[in-house]
DNA sequence: TTTTATCTGTAAATAATTTCACAATTTTTT
DNA sequence: AAAAAATTGTGAAATTATTTACAGATAAAA
């Protein structure tokens, strides 16, 4: 299969959300609108539609409800994800409380940590479990996607962890970088704030010069 | 000025931090050495050097100690940067947690909400103020880096705010995309943290079908 | 119905980023 | 002191992403 580019997928995303609030508005989209207001282009938007096989009308544009439901189409599971996060730290009580009932398709089922306060107690609805008790769960509740927002040291082993436990996707917060073989066929997204801090810092410099 | 790439700007975000863990252990580092624990490439790694000025001996590597000096130097502000943060929820206060003495030239020093409740109160040791009194603390403290982290809806009249009150950048992790027009020379960082969860269930079903 | 205006879908061109490949350099070995 | 080994810095090639440009389509106006 002929996989659509990461930014493509971002944008999808994002379009999405966009349309949802505009569907309450009006009925039709031009693409040169949904650029406008996903800080985007008119041909970047249509590149990006052009993938979902979904064809909008000249003169009229795109019809929203039809458009998101196409997006949804080609950016949802067809079966509601579980989804865990370890590491239940500030960050981890913003993501569950975010997320939990957010995204229809993405369920917050549990949650793990090391810190006897925090285990068998609720964090947002979502019951906390010790770390040990992960591999099973994973697989108990047949879970693919899991989010690490513990202390940075651990990242390693609760990665490994939840490969060995048959997880799918890896999405990363914490500043240490993972090094996933190919082979495991695990797609891992590295979320670096620091970073985004540190190059608002650079260009905050850049433009103070000019 | 011929300015080097956002994503180079990360990189070498990540080669600083992954150096000063090298440091204990080791003088000089090679390239592909610094690929492997960055997730990078040797190639990469050398391309992204190569805008510091900074030259590495060959058969030896780069000596770490004057590595981490010269990105610093790069990356960092002359002096300190003071920074604030707007809208103090789960996500605002796992920020200030964060990153309050992290990095010695980011000083978080103040923060704003519209939170009765949370006006008045220190919040990781940083003081919370009402919106209303943002535009007169930037201009008295110097700010020169915004974070926008208040509920979605608010984004566009604090950006506003920011920019009016002199912002020169914005780190913005609402869902609502920030729209600023190039003339104004605000650097925008929207770290859309929704999207990469998205992402992530889409590489998901994809993997599965493999 | 015909014309006009304007939008879509996409091929081609352009731009940005990454990787390749290798001369130059330096250390280590002999 | 010379040869061998290994790494750097960077031009050139390859790849990836975005923008341009326009034929074809269709709604609205005449
Ligand atoms: N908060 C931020 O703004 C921010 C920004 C950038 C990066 N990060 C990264 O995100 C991660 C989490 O940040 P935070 O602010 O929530 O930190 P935090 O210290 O508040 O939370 C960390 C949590 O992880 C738990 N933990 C530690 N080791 C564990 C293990 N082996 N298994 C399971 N849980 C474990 C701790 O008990 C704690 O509850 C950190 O690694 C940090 O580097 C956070
Ligand atoms: N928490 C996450 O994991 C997550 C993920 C993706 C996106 N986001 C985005 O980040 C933002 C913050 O998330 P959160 O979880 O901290 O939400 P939250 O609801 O816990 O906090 C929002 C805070 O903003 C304050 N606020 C509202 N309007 C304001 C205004 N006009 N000026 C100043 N403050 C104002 C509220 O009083 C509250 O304290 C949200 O917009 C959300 O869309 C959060």
């Amino acid at each position: 299969m002929n996989s659509v580019s990461q930014r493509t997928i971002e944008r999808l995303s994002l379009y999405r959300r966009r349309l949802m609030i505009e569907l309450a508005e009006m009925d039709y989209i031009f693409s040169h609108q949904l650029a406008k207001i996903s800080n985007s282009t008119a041909a970047q938007v249509r590149r990006d539609l052009m993938h979902l096989g979904y064809a909008g009308v000249p003169r009229k544009g795109y019809k929203i409800k039809d458009l998101i439901r196409c997006i949804s189409q080609f950016l949802d599971p067809a079966k509601i994800e579980n989804v865990v996060i370890v590491g239940v730290g500030n960050l981890g009580k913003a993501l569950l409380t975010f997320f939990t009932g957010r995204r229809p398709k993405l369920s917050l089922v549990a949650c793990f940590d090391i810190d006897e306060n925090k285990v068998g107690t609720d964090i947002a609805g979502v019951p906390c479990f010790h770390l040990n008790e992960m591999p099973q769960k994973i697989k108990e509740l047949k879970v693919n996607i899991g989010v690490i927002s513990s202390t940075e040291n651990a990242t390693k082993a609760i990665s490994e962890m939840m490969i060995a436990a048959g997880i799918k996707s890896i999405i990363n917060f914490t500043c240490f970088p993972l090094n996933i073989a190919d082979s495991e066929n695990v797609f891992l997204e590295q979320i670096d704030i620091t970073a985004s801090f540190e190059k608002a810092a650079y260009f905050t410099k850049l433009n103070l010069k000019k």
